[in-house]
RNA sequence: GGCGACGUGGCCGACUGGCUUAGGCACGGGCCUGCAAAGCCCUUUAACCGAGUUCGAUUCUCGGCGUCGCCUCCA
């Protein structure tokens, strides 16, 4: 059972599920109105492990990350450029999923977009309207936040506090809002802007809105899980569950917050990757799979500084067990008990990757001595947990990239060339091989090759 | 101003009231190797400051200093 942080609670607690065997998780999904970022690649990869864990675990996850594509960033985007609104939505969302494809992210089981979910958005706001927990002003429909006796619950703060401190920020909307909390959750459209008709006149919906229609839409009431970064705990997070509480609905039964990416020692990072909070300009450079490991050597809620330095370190990591895992892909055997139960105490322990990193490098040594010592059977056990933790946590181990023949024919010399003791020969030939790209290791039993 | 995190060895980063240690990366030494690579072994060295609780605190409490996040754009 996993245990997990519960941002409303403020404890670790069981992660429930309504249904035994199931878990349903809505995570909110990236506004589309430019490339990704780092930060965003945090919060999907965090989700991606959690999700991977419970189905290694054998629980069957329904994930549902919706798509923002309609909202005042894009609006304004649009306007600037003077494109249609929805090409830019569109092209953001492509470059998405391609990132996401390229960090190893799987895609959710269901992507939502909010324009698919206007009529239930009207509908939903209706029932607020109907129920008096909204109203109109000049610029939209807004929430009344003081139906909601419990709001604050996420921001662990209640709500006149909040409001004391912020003195020197702007209270968007307006004058008219009954309470400075109050949101929109419909917002009365300016001539040329999209619009979508509702009982209050044409207009879009506002961001807290979506979510809650999704997800109760497509989960149902009473849903697992609800995750995205601390950011969004207030007011997003707060907000929707709002709108769910004044419809007496029963809304998200766990809260999960990941941690932020921050800033690093500034010039080291900026220099050498230009702009470094860009998610494909980050992996224009490195293995993907460095920022994956770079994250599990982290807890979730910490912050962690994405830099330089600490992708190196993650990638020479890496290096380290792609080269364990040539040297015992061929190894099968039943995988270590005692090594994937340490690896689960520590993933159940609010997905405690730091020390399931341990585990797993731990077991990687201890393989290698195995193999070093000759013992088969030690080796193949513990090398088949370390695949099955790599499984769970949505490492892919570099082993399967094919040597061409030529370089085959290349390494066959080399070991002829050793064998007849020419040394002179067998450097040659490894530097031709290395040229090629190729890391090579000349052993007792022959050369095996990588690429690099 | 309110709320909340955090301050661990060269860097990153966990656990923990005392027991032998996280782990990764880097540095140094060694084994292995024709030489490399990979692997293994060893080494180095810790808990911001002060007070308190305690037989004993990096770990608990209080105070100070510092860093960071949220307080209606934000993963």
């Amino acid at each position: 059972m996993l245990n997990l942080y519960d941002t409303a609670t403020a404890q670790i607690r069981p992660l429930k599920q309504r249904v035994p065997g199931e878990l349903s998780i809505y995570l909110c999904g990236p506004t589309v109105y430019g490339p990704p970022h780092i930060g965003h690649g945090r919060a999907t990869l965090v989700y991606d492990i959690l999700r991977r864990y419970l189905e290694w675990t054998g629980v069957a996850v329904r994930l549902v990350s919706n798509i923002t594509d309609i909202d005042d960033k894009i609006i304004d985007r649009a306007t600037r450029e003077s494109r249609p609104w929805l090409d830019i939505a569109q092209k953001c969302e492509h470059v998405w999923f391609e990132s996401m494809a390229r960090l190893g992210v799987k895609r959710p089981t269901d992507v939502p977009r909010a324009t698919e979910y206007v009529d239930q958005i009207v509908g939903l706001i209706a029932d607020l309207v109907a129920k008096e927990a909204a109203y109109r002003t000049d610029d939209g429909i807004y929430m009344n936040t003081s139906v909601v006796a419990d709001y604050g619950l996420l921001a662990h703060q209640k709500i006149d506090d909040m409001l004391a401190g912020g003195g020197d920020r702007n209270v968007f909307g307006a004058d008219q809002k009954k309470h400075p909390a109050d949101f929109v959750l419909w917002k009365f459209s300016k001539p040329g802007e999209p619009s979508w008709p509702s009982p209050w006149g044409e207009g879009r919906p506002g961001w807290h809105s979506e979510c809650v229609v999704m997800s109760l839409e497509l989960l149902g009431e009473g849903f697992d899980l609800h995750c995205g970064g601390a950011d969004l705990r207030f007011p997003h997070h707060e907000n929707e569950r709002a709108q769910a509480v004044a419809l007496g609905k029963d809304f998200a039964h766990h809260w999960m917050h990941n941690g932020f990416v921050v800033d690093t020692e500034g010039e080291k990072m900026s220099k050498s990757l230009g702009n470094v909070t860009n998610l494909p300009d980050l992996l224009d450079r490195y293995d993907a799979r460095a920022y994956r490991m770079l994250l599990l050597q982290t807890h979730y809620r910490s912050p962690v500084k994405v830099g330089l330095d600490n992708i190196d370190a993650s990638v020479n990591a890496l290096a380290g067990i792609d080269s364990f895992a040539a040297r015992t892909s061929s190894l099968t055997a039943t995988p270590d008990v005692a090594t994937l139960d340490a690896f689960r105490a520590a993933m159940n322990d609010d997905l405690n990757t730091p020390v399931a990193m341990g585990v797993l490098f731990d077991a990687v040594r201890r393989a290698n001595v195995a193999v070093d010592a000759g013992d088969t059977q030690s080796a193949a056990s513990v090398s088949s947990a370390v695949r099955e933790m790599c499984i769970a946590i949505g490492l892919q181990l570099d082993v399967a990239k094919a040597v061409d023949a030529d370089a085959q024919t290349l390494a066959t010399a080399l070991d002829k060339a050793r064998a007849a003791k020419d040394f002179a020969t067998a450097d040659a030939l490894r530097a031709e091989l290395q040229a090629l790209g190729y890391f090579v290791e000349t052993t007792k039993a022959g050369t095996t090759l990588r690429r690099a």
